[in-house]
DNA sequence: GATTGATCATAC
DNA sequence: GTATGATCAATC
């Protein structure tokens, strides 16, 4: 049984889940067979790849715009690597720090930033991610849709705040990946060279080097745990 | 073994 | 070069 061809652009919430659901099970090799993509041989070329690979079938807008994934119904895709025990091997990317956002300074207020636009509505899927698994053996499993709640909300926003005020007073140097409970900062393309607008510490334009917003394994899990237990109907 | 900083692929 | 999609690997 073949896993679904490239979909159109989902109308609605059940739309994406029914089809989302319907690779659960799937290897990546059978689903990059479906769409007559080869399997990187590496698995450092293949940094990307899942999530690029679920984009078209899922009918995702993709292209490289910064709007959500699944653009009418706000929602954003993560593939997250699991391990044997079902707790997550990785950080997750959320969105660049500084750049054109701090223009405007809606990226400086939580409540406009693009970290919480983006975090507003997640569907995450998990993915085989042990290293003992060949790439092209890796399953994809049940996908759930995540809203944030109050408690995951002001976790992050809190981290938030400490971080962008290094952001704000442009002390670049202290602003590591050792900083945030659950949302942290860290560098972001390529070592050195990417570079993206910021300010210095006297609040002036500057070019900083580019960094990221990530999240961490554990907030990920709880995300996702949180959300199947949200979206389980109990019987009384 | 977990974590931080470095790195890889692709589209435009 | 900047955005997307992330994971690798040196270090703690």
């Amino acid at each position: 049984m073949l896993p679904p061809e490239p979909g159109r652009v989902p109308r609605t919430e059940e739309e994406l889940l029914t089809r989302v659901r319907m690779l659960a099970g799937y290897t990546i090799g059978q689903l990059a067979e479906r769409l007559g993509r080869k399997v990187p041989s590496e698995t450092r070329r293949a940094k990307g790849f899942f999530g690029q690979l679920l984009e078209p079938v899922l009918g995702a807008t993709a292209s490289t715009r910064s709007t959500p994934d699944f653009e009418r119904l706000g929602i954003e895709m993560k593939t997250v690597p699991m391990s044997r025990v079902g707790v997550p091997l990785e950080s997750t990317y959320v969105c660049t720090v500084g750049g054109a956002g701090l223009d405007t300074r809606d990226d400086l207020d939580w409540v406009t930033s693009r970290v919480r636009h983006k975090l507003t509505r997640v569907l995450w899927v998990p993915i085989q991610g042990d290293p003992a698994i060949p790439l092209s053996d890796r399953r994809i499993g049940a996908a759930v849709l995540w809203t944030p709640d109050e408690t995951e909300e002001q976790q992050l926003r809190r981290d938030f705040d400490e971080l962008m005020d290094y952001v704000r007073l442009g002390r670049w140097q202290e602003l590591t990946g050792h900083l945030g409970t659950v949302l942290q900062v860290r560098p972001k393309g390529d070592s050195g060279g990417a570079q993206a607008w910021g300010v210095d510490e006297e609040g002036r334009r500057a070019k900083i080097p580019a960094r990221g917003f990530y999240l961490r394994p554990a907030f990920t899990g709880a995300a996702i745990r949180n959300a199947l237990n949200r979206n389980t109907v109990r019987p009384p």
